[in-house]
DNA sequence: GCATTTTCTGACGGTTGGTCAAGAATCCTG
DNA sequence: CAGGATTCTTGACCAACCGTCAGAAAATGC
């Protein structure tokens, strides 16, 4: 790292603040109450000033959901250098995703923003790529246990991995949304979305034979070790 | 039905009129692309008068998306009337939510839009509540469709409604969610998404003990027959 | 210090959202 | 059918915001 400037490093400093200041402003107003000028004024800086970190609110927002994303990137791969069996260390990267959830509450907010076309359009290719290529990272960390499972012969040779790794990462991130939601369709009347989440993953790794079975171990045990080994920080 | 003056029902055609050119330009052109102008333009009013049936843009969105949702919950109703054992029942279901997702692709997006709290906020209560309550008389049927499964001794008394429902529920909608983020991300490398949810169905329902067991019917046969008989329409 | 480069600013043109007074069309009633 | 009451339609209008850019201000290099 080269030895920057007094005033480069002020204007590195202004970009966090300027990404600070966007953060909370959308989570207290939403999408729509975050404004360029509103930012500016925020910072206390014109508007132009803001116009030369990010060429719209769009890059902003994408900005902060690629910080998030590394997050669980970082996070994911702690949980998969978890020491057991292919198994538990699959598990141990669904509860990083579980504990993520709960760490970063307005990640699904960004989420939801960034998976409209007309918001992703106005994203220069560059952030484009720099996400897509986070979270194939995490999708690999996932294929990976699982074609280690494969090789360690704890899953039957003929299950793919993506094609399990579509259906895990399905059930996750669809029970996480139901979660989501939850909180305005109290109708559904479940209890803990999480542990739902957990229950139906161990049936569908049992219906695959992914060994060893639950049967075979202490689910409560496992997960409170996978926390203390692996998920300890902060 | 009380007879509609001409004039009434020249506003009621143009409100149908509103919402088909606003499903256009959205589908068209995205959200940020759908204004009240360009909307008075298309249909060939004055601004001031798309504004006399809708309120903003967000309930116009609103508006198409009840009017989707419903046909959703239609094509439920009409696959829970399958005449068989309990586990068909449902799979009748996941299947017209696939014919459903098919068949109306850009619903997606609709679904997406509205759920940014930003959005939401805009959209009048009435709305809102019309929209949850078909959602949840959908989710009505698939509860339904457990709790005969219970009665009928088809699955354990322990499995509770909204638990099954909430894991059904989870795989069926992340697996339909990833299955359009494919189109971006073709590193996934899977084939048919929706043959892969009805195999995890298949092993969910399994692990629950779900009778019958998947090895004891003919899921293929099974899928034509459902096509014929509940969804045979248009 | 002074010239050069970089950065900052806020006014500006353009677009859209949403309102509303005034005019136009329609309806109602005697 | 007249004409008054009601309802509907219009487009001008204001405010908010986007994104740009010429000129001012500051920083840098020599």
């Amino acid at each position: 790292m080269i030895q920057l400037s007094p005033k480069q490093q002020e204007i590195q400093l202004r970009e966090k603040r300027i990404l600070e200041v966007a953060q909370s402003v959308l989570v207290e107003h939403g999408y729509h109450g975050l404004s360029m000028e509103r930012i500016a004024g925020l910072v206390e800086y014109s508007k132009g000033t803001v116009y030369n970190h990010f060429a719209n609110k769009e890059e902003i927002i994408v900005a902060l959901a690629i910080a998030t994303v590394t997050k669980r990137f970082e996070m994911f791969k702690q949980a998969a250098q978890f020491k057991g069996a292919s198994r538990f260390r699959m598990l141990a990267v669904g509860q990083a995703a579980e504990k993520f959830v709960n760490a970063y509450p307005d990640f699904f907010m960004l989420e939801q923003i960034l998976m409209l076309p007309s918001v992703r359009q106005k994203v220069s290719e560059k952030r484009q790529n720099e996400i897509n290529s986070i979270e194939v990272r995490c999708l690999d960390i996932v294929a990976g246990i699982v074609r280690d499972a494969v090789s360690a012969e704890d899953l039957a040779p003929g299950v793919t991995p993506e094609k399990l790794v579509f259906g895990l990462w399905s059930l996750s991130s669809g029970g996480f949304a139901l979660a989501d939601r939850m909180e305005a369709l109290p109708h559904l009347g479940v209890g803990d979305p999480f542990e739902l989440v957990h229950r139906h993953t161990a049936i569908l790794m049992d219906g695959l034979g992914w060994a060893p079975l639950s049967s075979e171990y202490d689910a409560q045990e496992l997960e409170r070790q996978i926390q203390c080994e692996v998920l300890c920080d902060e």
